[in-house]
DNA sequence: GCCAACGTTGGC
DNA sequence: GCCAACGTTGGC
């Protein structure tokens, strides 16, 4: 079993739109990163617990939980010519990137922003705290899961 | 809107 | 394979 965080704006999908999806599960599409790409594909297993993170907001921060619930396959979304994800790079034979299915599992009662985070020592190691991080997805230790699902009041 | 940090591209 | 130029991310 795996943790992870994973970004995204709330202005284009946040965690209520994830939570109104059918089965209240979404294809985490668009990811055009290779580190997250590989991690996807690679390290993402089902069952997986992931954080959902609001990023480019006010304020940015922990929104909530989320599982995989299907591995990695091909985003098809980088070979339709009208989406804004396309990647002409990418084919049927070799569809270069991939994306999972993930299904929301819970919306803190109470939002953790960024900044809550950077106050906590034992968060310290966290990837989204390393100065010029910029993935959108990355690896959770158990332990940082546990120290922020206690600080959301969720455990 | 600024800009630091980082990834990607492409000429050489 | 190097690296300058360019594009993107995302906090501030």
């Amino acid at each position: 079993m795996n943790y992870w965080l994973m970004k995204s704006e709330p202005e284009v999908f946040g965690i209520d739109d994830l939570k109104a999806r059918p089965n209240k599960t979404e294809p985490w599409d668009g990811v055009r990163n290779y580190q997250a790409r590989n991690m996807m594909r690679d390290d993402m297993k089902k069952g997986d617990l992931v954080f959902f993170y609001h990023s480019n907001c006010k304020p940015p921060g922990i929104a909530g939980t989320m599982t995989v619930v299907q591995e990695s396959y091909p985003d098809h979304t980088a070979l339709d010519p009208d989406c804004k994800y396309y990647d002409p790079k990418a084919s049927e034979e070799n569809p270069r990137w991939f994306m999972v299915d993930i299904k929301f599992k819970k919306k803190f009662k109470q939002f953790i922003s960024l900044d809550e985070l950077k106050q906590i020592p034992a968060l310290n190691t966290m990837k989204i705290l390393q100065k010029g991080n910029r993935l959108s997805i990355t690896p959770v230790t158990k332990k940082e899961w546990d120290t922020v699902l206690k600080l959301a009041g969720e455990s």
